[in-house]
Formats: C-alpha cells, structure tokens, sequence
DNA sequence: TTGACTGTTTACTATACACTATACGATATG
DNA sequence: CATATCGTATAGTGTATAGTAAACAGTCAA
C-alpha cells in the first residue's frame, strides 16, 4: 500500500544507475523545491504523496507521464477534473459508460473525436 | 463564488413550496444526519460544501444528480476518479480529447460504446 | 401565552495535509 | 585526515476540512 513511493524511488534509483548524476534523493528534492528529508519520508512511505503540483514537478523530473504518477498518488489532475465539473451529467455518464470497455475500443472513440468527426 | 450553497437552498425551498413538508432546513439537516447549525451556514456559503458522502446524501434527499450536486461542490465523484486512476493515460487522453467537443458529439460516442461495438 | 417550530450565531474540535528545520550517523573522495 | 555528500530521524508548523454543541431570537397556532 505504498506504490506511489516506491515506484518514485526505484525510477530514482534507475536515472541514478543510468545517468550517473543529478538524481540523488539530495538533488531530486533541490528540484522540486523541497526538503530531503521530506522526500526521503515519501519515498519510504512514511508521508503520503506529495501536493498534485509536487507531483507533476516530481513526474517532469523523472520523465514520468504525469497522469500516470498522479494516479499512483491517488489524485487526478485538476484540468480533468474541471473538465468534467463543467459539464457532470455528460461526463459522468460518459465515463461510467467507458470504465469497463477494453482500452481498443476506448482508444479507437478517442481517434474518431480527434479526427472531427463532429 | 458560493453557487453550492444559493442552489442548495433554493432548491430546498422550492421542495418546502411545493411538497409541503419534509424541507425545512432542520428536516433536512436531520435527514443528513448532520447538525441544523452546519447546514446553515453551508447554504450561505458561511462555510464550504460538506463532505463527497454527504454531498451524495444532499442530493438523493433534494432529488438532484448526485454528479450535478458534487459539481457544484468543486468535487468528481469517487468512482469517476477511481475509473480514471485505473487507466489514467487512456482517461486522460479521452477527457482532453472530448473536452472541448460539443455535448452531442460527446453523447454519439457515449452511445457508440454503450451499443458495444467492441 | 405557551409551546413548537423556524433559521442563525458563536465558539469550539479533531483529523488530515503538506510540508520545514535541524541534526545525526554512514560512506566515499581527494 | 578532512570535507562533502549520502539518506534518515525527530520534532514541529500553518492551513484546510468537516464538522459538533449549545444557546438565541423570531414566527405561528391553539
């Protein structure tokens, strides 16, 4: 029940091995803007996960699909969120009806909104 | 700034219009389970929208979508986030994707996917 | 005019969130 | 050997969330 800080240090660790410097816990922290000692405490697990703004500096740090480290957090970015709060009925109805569609299907409406088919 | 709580009491009033009884502010709040006080100052903005399971509550008493509700409440309700957090680069990419597309393009898709052309 | 209701005021609370600041011991590097 | 960097431990902070509890003044009906 720790994914988000697991999966934050063990992508840490991979950039550290492969890249060789500016991802040490120290340096990673510089750039987010926070103390060490407050991502070591994420990364173990004993904070829970940052702010969604945290994160998404976290995720443009570690190269990771911000949505997808987000999630980890257990949060959904606000632009989505707005998207649906604008207009509820619709997107709620929406997303309930996808949720349980296999990601082809899901991915092939994707493609027919994008190509304007409206 | 305090749509949540004019909408909540008006519609509350016009329920205690027309039904009769059942809608003043303390039935209510009994029916909420919460104290009269709190409903108070929530439908004057005196304090923020309650809680998402109390918010739902609200809504089923009142008669409204509970989406249309927790909107108003700058909330998404937690099985729309659960389903996007399940997949959330697909989701993501379908809500950017539709957001800006107009209800009935939005509708077609939803209804493309519902008769299950997967 | 008493009793039952109406909404409101005021004061307070417990818990979670999102961190900071300082200091510590271990390891490695020149 | 010095110093620099590593991750971590400990303690504390300000703010928001989601309310409770009790008392108060006004209105209406019998």
């Amino acid at each position: 029940m720790n994914e988000f800080g697991q999966y934050v240090r063990q992508r840490r660790l991979e950039l550290q091995a492969s890249k060789k410097h500016g991802f040490s816990l120290r340096q990673v922290a510089a750039a987010m803007e926070v103390q060490p000692s407050y991502l070591s405490k994420v990364e173990r697990g004993d904070s829970g996960p940052p702010s969604e703004e945290t994160t998404k500096t976290l995720a443009a740090i570690l190269g990771e699909d911000p949505d997808v480290l987000l999630a980890l957090a257990g949060k959904v970015s606000k632009d989505l969120r707005e998207a649906i709060m604008k207009r509820p009925k619709l997107f709620a109805e929406l997303i309930r009806q996808v949720k349980d569609a296999p990601d082809q299907a899901v991915l092939r409406v994707v493609r027919e909104v994008r190509d304007g088919n409206w």
